[in-house]
DNA sequence: ATATGTTATATGGTCTTACCATTTATCATA
DNA sequence: TATGATAAATGGTAAGACCATATAACATAT
């Protein structure tokens, strides 16, 4: 009796109920929503009530909108905006770079000691090809890491565990923004000395998972991080 | 030569202005943002426009609209909206609840460790309180989970990592989701058991975190999380 | 003088209509 | 067949109006 009365905006509505089918997997990715004139006509609503909704959807990168002949399509639920999210809270705290790299020691070593037990034929065989690639993209650093956080986010699949890919892609983000600008800052010389030695810690890690040697492919991983948090330090 | 052109939304480019300001800090929590019909004038456009630019930016949580007589207050980035997104993220992904905890295990045993190492007298005298509070709730669950995370939250806080607090708030956003829904199906004498070990562990980490001896916080830790696993295994 | 009701104002929420810009498809022409 | 012109579909933006609500100032009655 007596509740306060909690109105809602129409576009929160609107947006609520487009974002909850994408979730139930009624709207699956790369489907086209309505025209915005039709959506008009099926909410009954302005155009700009829409629009707003449907900003409120890309936002979330849920959607993307293009103009043109073209539309609004479903990308549904990625980790995408999470690591946009993750990155500019990072920035507007002005957290140390360090305290990034500490926490990544923890995750990187657990879900390392995880894929080292569940990894499969299949995995190896991926990170296999990484390898063959790291070792051809030795001089050149940018795509060295492109290797690089790729290698991460197989091992963090083959862990089987689904939180560790999430939060290993939000931490990624940050970290390689980082690793790659200090990059650009150093000589081809001190760059290429990185990417040989992180080709071996890397071979090393594989071989470690190969072998089921969780504790071993741990402590390969927590150097090669290590090493990476001293780059770094010396900025 | 001949590259691509790229447009960019008014309302993007608003939004990005404006997000960016509130990076820099040049906005500050609890500033206003003058009316939309100013913003109007100060930007030269519609105002269709530059709500879509305020819903952009309400989306990340970076602001806050209320009508009546009021306007949009600045919020700062916050893990709010990671928080959600997360939520949502493994919802969409129906991710198995022990999978979340698995993660958990690793996530709280590494920033235990560390905030026996780095807690302070002040850290333990909020642990302090916490306790106290939780033996006053053990016959009501949910105030005891507000406490629980609460503990949890400090705990993450003293060990001086930020990167720890932030993924700790996002998973604890959601395991404590399914812990109160689990124990609104639960008996009042069920719930209570629970309360009660809980508390007994939570005293238990306090001790350890207090001696300073993080490997005994930790395996305390691990076996309270590794029981409510168990309770939701039931399910 | 105080409490209550009234009114004005500021502000967000929504609607209507119109026009522009870009992409795609269709058609016309050399 | 290749090129260019045209039309249609669709998102992007603008302008102006009106509604809803919260606050503050004012008026009135007790």
């Amino acid at each position: 009796m007596f509740a306060p009365i909690k109105t809602t905006r129409v576009s929160e509505a609107i947006y609520n109920q487009i974002s909850q089918n994408i979730i139930d997997g009624e709207l699956k990715k790369g489907d086209k929503l309505p025209p915005e004139r039709t959506l008009m006509e099926l909410y009954k609503r302005s155009r700009p009530t829409i629009r707003e909704a449907l900003r409120m959807l890309e936002q979330d990168g849920l959607i993307e909108t293009i103009p043109g002949n073209k539309g609004s399509f479903i990308k549904g639920y990625t980790t995408g905006s999470l690591q946009d999210h993750f990155k500019k809270l990072i920035e507007s705290k002005s957290i140390d770079i360090t305290e990034l790299f500490q926490y990544r020691s923890l995750n990187d070593s657990g879900y390392i000691v995880w894929a080292a037990e569940n990894r499969t034929e299949e995995d190896l065989k991926v990170l296999r090809e990484i390898l063959e690639g790291m070792k051809n993209a030795e001089d050149d650093i940018m795509l060295f890491y492109k290797y690089d956080r790729k290698f991460h986010r197989i091992l963090a699949k083959a862990s089987k565990n689904q939180i560790a890919v999430i939060v290993n892609s939000i931490l990624e983000h940050v970290s390689y923004n980082k690793l790659e600008e200090e990059a650009s800052n150093q000589s081809d010389e001190h760059n290429r000395k990185i990417c040989k030695f992180a080709y071996g810690s890397h071979l090393a890690i594989y071989n470690a998972v190969k072998d089921r040697n969780g504790e071993l492919a741990k402590e390969k991983a927590l150097v090669t991080l290590h090493h990476f948090k001293d780059i770094l330090g010396y900025e």
